[in-house]
DNA sequence: AGTAGCTTCGAAAAGCTTTTCAATGTAACG
DNA sequence: CGTTACATTGAAAAGCTTTTCGAAGCTACT
């Protein structure tokens, strides 16, 4: 049915070496023989079996991407990050985001072992130095995003800490002093580090976090937390979100209590999703660099692939923004009580 | 290195042939060299080569997905619906959306070819008939939101015109006369149904579009269309935009030209993206059932797989729901001109 | 003219699994 | 006890490519 390299060979009248040294030109063939063989193989349409080549393993042309549940915008940036690139290389990609669970996360994870060259993972609940382990060495990995000691495997991540310091010391500066934080999951790295900022930017103020209400990035936490928040007394002045979404759906829970977002209390975010700009209010947040992360990744996963040996491992933290917009806004001559 | 059914059969003393047998139950072996093997197989860790397994020309595992260059919520929607199924019939997913022109589509496409097991394609500018050309008839193709014969092919869409019939509809119903369509790109056949369903709806109404103006679903092309618009004489008392992306486009242009909406020009847009129940004002556009297309396409497909040969291809189209929010309200007793 | 060295090419092996075919052994039945 | 039927198992082939090894032919130098 479909041709494979005997036809190409027995048209062309030469051997399957032949072939095989003329498609991938890895050694030099006669002239002649070499026009044969390509117009033998146009003829035909062929291409080599992909099947075939792998198992000879040395490489089976796939980037694997394992990412947790994510939806929107930060998803599909950093998809396209990585995509133009890899197919740019001839490479495709096997992508992989639903895992309700370690355990399965783990099988999907080891599934893809021998069906790609290299892999990109984004674990948010997973160290990478355990996501590593259940890999074979040889297996080049780039994590994304995810828990790693620095140094010894290669990483890009983005400055979750720094962008939730610097967004609190915003904060900090308009005059807040009782500042709520809205938390991410539990289990999430990204969400703890955010945290820690929040946490490490109101100590080095003097001040203490007004609450910290649980929250698991969902629009529905964000407004469930509400509930909790207004319980306080005095009420804070600010809620900072681990999210957007979950942002997002405090806003909605503030206004059904009839608060107003700036003037009753400001509202901030994280992740800059594409809401953030053009809802209303607008709002504060960090932006988060997704499409640079993924390239970045990719970059440094086809070096490896390619065989960057010499070159140490290293993890690399791209800097995040904090963008301050109507959320936040001051009041007008109304200070702080 | 890693474990061969060689190592595995050697291990429980038995030949690679019954090993096979028991780890893929495809026939009856004894009890006692069952439990050895598994046994065995268990404690060297081994799992079967996956390209040995393509080589004999039964299952690669893959599913591939093949996208054009699409943003945000759509695109991680249609994905999740397919992704999680396809996992959980122990597939894997190949996935590709970025291609600058026809051509490299075309090369993407059959370079999966032999790498997966069938297909879902996406294809706004290609049609379907030709798309299946590229590839052995024998390869399961299920297209989504694709241009295609009714019946020939398998196909899951949704109902762009009939969306767009309706929200013109209801346009009209409010008592607007003037409409002007935002256009999507040229080659996209989508788009083109969307226009359709505009200009059959006003016919229906005995009107005639008011303007058409050339876009290509970017933000920056609804603010460029703006311009024109506020050239025409009387102007459009309504706007409908081929997508929500440039509704917003148009919205911030029509905000610096010192226009509100909706009490000077109603907008509506198409999607129902995130942004379009969030943002002020919240957008009147048409729901489109992004996951629920890759729900539908992943299951016929693997139906497809499994070998469905008697049930005939047919042609799925999934219904559109018209959302009316803030950005087409009425403005109270003030009658349109 | 002889030989060393290079270019060019074909034969064959290796890579790992599934499945077919044939063989062996066992149970049941007459 | 003999024969048939069936269950169980191993050997071997098939699937397609890349690469190694060895051979053949040719060039150039001594």
């Amino acid at each position: 049915m479909v041709p494979t390299i005997r036809d190409v060979a027995q048209r062309a009248g030469v051997s399957i070496s032949t072939v095989s040294r003329v498609l991938n030109k890895s050694a030099s063939v006669n002239e002649g023989k070499r026009k044969r063989v390509e117009a033998a193989a146009a003829a035909l349409g062929y291409s080599p079996n992909p099947a075939a080549r792998s198992l000879l393993g040395q490489s089976t042309g796939g980037i694997g991407v394992l990412l947790p549940y994510i939806a929107g915008d930060f998803f599909s940036e950093f998809l396209h990050g990585i995509d133009r690139i890899t197919s740019d290389n001839g490479y495709f990609l096997v992508v992989s985001s639903s895992h309700r669970n370690v355990k399965e996360f783990q099988a999907v994870i080891q599934g893809l072992n021998r069906r790609v060259d290299g892999l990109i993972v984004m674990s948010t609940e997973v160290p990478a130095a355990v996501v590593r382990t259940w890999l074979p060495a040889d297996l080049p990995i780039v994590f994304a995003n995810t828990e790693v000691e620095e140094g010894a495997l290669e990483a890009v991540n983005f400055d979750n800490r720094g962008g939730a310091y610097r967004l609190t010391e915003h904060l900090v500066e308009a005059g807040h002093r009782r500042i709520a934080f809205l938390r991410g999951p539990e289990s999430s790295h990204d969400a703890a580090e955010r945290l820690e900022g929040f946490r490490s930017a109101l100590r080095a103020h003097g001040l203490e976090p007004a609450l910290e209400l649980p929250g698991d990035y969902t629009m529905e936490s964000g407004q469930a937390a509400v509930r909790a928040l207004l319980a306080a007394d005095p009420l804070p002045t600010a809620l900072f979100a681990a999210n957007d979404l979950s942002a997002y759906g405090a806003l909605s829970g503030l206004r059904e209590a009839g608060l107003d977002v700036p003037s009753d209390i400001a509202l901030a975010g994280f992740d800059d999703i594409r809401l953030a700009q053009f809802a209303s209010p607008s709002l504060t947040t960090v932006r988060v660099p997704a499409r640079e992360v993924g390239q970045r990744a990719i970059e440094r996963l086809l070096a490896r692939i390619k065989g960057a040996n010499g070159v140490p491992a290293a993890l690399q933290t791209l800097p995040t923004e904090v963008i301050v917009r109507e959320s936040t806004a001051l009041p007008v001559g109304v200070p702080l009580p």
